[in-house]
RNA sequence: GGCUCUAUCGUCUAAUGGUUAGGACACGGCCUUCUCAAGGCUGGAAUCGGGGUUCGACUCCCCGUAGAGUCACCA
């Protein structure tokens, strides 16, 4: 049995955010290799020197951390230049690469490059997802390995490392399935085993292009900036390209890599649809114990709403129930959000005070009136929900929900939706909530 | 254009020769409800087209069509 431990690994280049198309291809190598015991590498492949800079590289580390995808070593090629220099010397000597003259075609185009003599054959490889796959590598020419000894090419370099990282499974985007007849070639002249392929779909963007930063591709980042958790982006990619057997879709990472099955990948390209994102994040926003919520809010509060407040326990199981992404909090506090009542009072038209089924102006302001009266009686320093709430509330039994609660909230509010009006007084407070009931009850008297 | 890959509801997908083609998101309706949500119930919605193979095709084969990827001294 030459049951050898599996090692897969994630290459990008540090030329752009880390978005969710190459996240998915992340994900997909790293849950084979944990489901597989085996080993999860990350490769920098910064050989462009011109377009690779070290904030690209942050961002795909920082992303990988904070999705907790983990990995058990890291390479820079940048710093293996020797490496490929002798596999390189090798090539050359060995007849399977030469050195040629060019002329160039554009600016900081070589007149020498380092070519693979292509050997013009027909190649066949296996790929776990799509089965078996044809080239006539002939249409390929002879291709570019190196700008010199010292600047190895993309094609070189993924294949050196692959192999002296003893890769034993290449787990990438479908992008790259043509590049595999040609890095098959160069395995065939170093003499080295072939690993096993896997090419997973792409990512699409709504216009059904592949996911880029032109096309509609979203950083990991700013997910994160805009409060999602990782656990269901992690979720909601998985299941872009694989199913289980299964119709539960709400599974932890853990559940994900004992369901997982790369035979189960789809062949397909996927359309990443943030909607679906969006109610995965709602899910997993209500899995949330208080301390855990609070912990993920606290960035996105107003300045004047402390965590540890009266105010913020009285809206938090609200915010528990609105939000999609933590970074909505910020959106219900706006002056057009649904909390905007809080800092920003809008005048009221008097005719909106009134109830759509007691369209009357007497009843709203008799029932104005008397919750006043009620609400009067309370003691500041126990004004809260729960004290709110009891000292109306049979008043309310008595005389219609609608008919007393309708211009209540709408007076202390101004808003169509708001939450419910005892959560509105309380956060209010006494002196204020009433100083709102009593103007609205002024616009119903000037008017009527 | 050459080469390669792909094709089930709007979207993500299940069904690997026999199902009333299933689920989820989104959408509509109803219920609940002071508003908005949430929740419950419920509805509409798909096998790209044409040929085969077969007693029987979403499923296998061929031809179209459509889409995607790739054709760098980027990765």
């Amino acid at each position: 049995m030459i049951n050898k431990k599996v090692v897969t690994r994630f290459a990008p280049s540090p030329t752009g955010l880390f978005h969710a198309g190459s996240y998915r291809t992340a994900l997909f190598a790293y849950i084979f290799a944990r489901q597989n015991n085996g080993k999860f590498i990350l490769r920098i492949e910064d050989t462009d020197k011109v377009r690779s800079k070290k904030k690209y590289e942050d961002n795909i580390i920082d992303s990988l951390k904070w999705m907790g995808l983990k990995y058990d070593e890291f390479y820079r090629q940048s710093e293996r230049t020797e490496i490929y220099r002798k596999y390189l010397k090798q090539l050359i000597d060995s007849g399977h690469a030469y050195i040629s003259k060019e002329i160039p075609k554009e600016p900081g185009d070589r007149e020498e490059v380092i070519r693979f003599k292509n050997p013009n054959r027909k190649v066949v490889f296996q790929d776990m997802v799509r089965g078996q796959i044809e080239f006539d590598t002939t249409e390929l020419g002879d291709f570019v390995i190196a700008k010199s000894m010292d600047e190895p090419v993309f094609h070189l370099v993924n294949v050196i490392d692959d192999l002296e990282m003893g890769m034993t499974h290449i787990i990438r985007g479908e992008d790259h399935i043509s590049n595999t007849p040609r890095q098959i070639l160069i395995y065939e002249a170093i003499g080295a085993p072939l690993p096993i392929f896997a090419h997973i779909p792409l990512l699409l963007s709504a216009n059904r292009a592949k996911l880029s930063k032109r096309h509609g591709a979203v950083p990991v980042s700013s997910y994160r900036e805009r409060g999602f958790l990782p656990e269901a982006i992690i979720n909601f990619m998985a299941l872009l390209g694989w199913h289980p057997t299964d119709d539960i879709e709400i599974l932890s990472l853990e559940q994900i890599i004992e369901k997982f099955s790369i035979e189960r990948v789809q062949k397909s390209g996927a359309i990443f649809d943030e909607e679906k994102l969006r109610w995965f994040n709602k899910q997993y926003i209500g899995k949330l114990n208080d301390n855990d919520f609070i912990e993920n809010a606290k960035s996105f509060l107003p300045k004047w709403l402390l965590p540890t407040s009266d105010s913020f326990k009285m809206l938090l199981p609200l915010l528990k129930e609105k939000i999609v992404s933590f970074g909505d909090i910020q959106v219900l506090f706006e002056s057009s959000g649904e909390l905007g009542f809080i800092n920003n009072m809008q005048s009221i038209d008097p005719e909106r005070l009134l109830w759509k089924k007691t369209p009357d102006r007497e009843v709203a302001k008799k029932h104005l009136i008397e919750t006043k009266l009620l609400l009067d009686k309370l003691d500041k320093t126990s004004f809260n929900t729960e004290t709110v709430r009891s000292a109306i509330w049979p008043y309310v039994e008595k005389n219609g929900k609608g008919d007393v609660l309708w211009p209540l909230r709408m007076s202390v509010t101004g808003q169509d939706r708001s939450p419910d009006p005892f959560v509105c007084i309380s956060i209010l407070g006494k002196d204020e909530s009433l100083k709102r009931i009593s103007v609205a009850i002024s616009l119903l008297e000037k008017t009527s």
